[in-house]
DNA sequence: CTTGACCTTAGAGTGAACTCCAATCTTAGA
DNA sequence: TCTAAGATTGGAGTTCACTCTAAGGTCAAG
């Protein structure tokens, strides 16, 4: 598959996948014309490159877990769930939490401005953004 | 208060708190020498910030949701309702929904390395990986 | 065999959100 | 009064993840 046609696939740009390329993240084949060539492998990877990345990973993490494949099973072992996996895995579960928060305070915010008293409730909202803060802080 | 106190007791750099006013986001009083002064209203105002940041918004769209205050509760009832909170919620829901799967698939993907069978269950990983992309191209 | 759509590259530019630097002013304490 | 810590400013630099530009190579259709 050639670039353009990998492009629209995947949803993403010619310049994005040519920067992936330049990052070492997603290297496709080359036809003997110099163009690039995007297999199976390819649509795997940039399937987990996509998710990784909708998720919250750098592309310098995403880099790093799919470095993992070319090394021994004991060592990606150690690599991946020590450094990266538990930490994402806590940052998102914080994440979740705090995004649900999040909604339920926009909804709370959003039924005051309804009722057209946002001003009258000021106070009311503050309390809410106070609580939101306590739970963002960490 | 001063600059100093009022970047430790919120954790935000003394620079972040003069990029913040120089984008009109915060804006402190200033004592006649000069120097910032923050007062309670800085205190309501960037506990609202760090909120809104947390769950995802930008700065302009903070700038914009803050300007909000100086305007009439009718104006503020279009602006804030059609074109921010809602369109927030919806983006928070997804985030939410795609954060939990991920995270299942994250957890998965450890069970299988744990197991030390990641090169053994590549398969069971592709198609992990595959449902979690089918569930972040929305 | 020309035209135009598509491919290539290197390298520069962008926008968000900081972060750092240099030069200067203010103030509290020995 | 001197000094050091901490305040001010304007402006430059950084990082991430693209995005664009210019100059040129490739290829299928008419």
């Amino acid at each position: 598959m050639n670039i353009s046609q990998f492009s629209k696939k995947y949803g993403l740009s010619l310049d994005t996948l040519r920067f992936y390329e330049k990052c070492e993240i997603l290297i496709p084949d080359r036809l003997t014309n110099g163009y690039r060539n995007y297999q199976d492998i390819h649509e795997q990877k940039i399937k987990l490159i996509i998710c990784l990345k909708s998720i919250g990973f750098t592309l310098e993490e995403i880099k790093q877990l799919i470095e993992l494949e070319t090394k021994p099973p004991s060592e990606q072992c150690n690599i991946i769930s020590n450094q990266l996996i538990d930490k994402k895995i806590e940052i998102i579960s914080q994440q979740i939490k705090l995004l649900e928060y999040g909604k339920d305070t926009l909804h709370d915010v959003k039924k005051y401005i309804k009722d057209n008293s946002f001003v009258k409730n000021q106070e009311k909202i503050k309390e809410m953004i106070a609580n939101l803060y306590n739970f963002a802080k960490n």
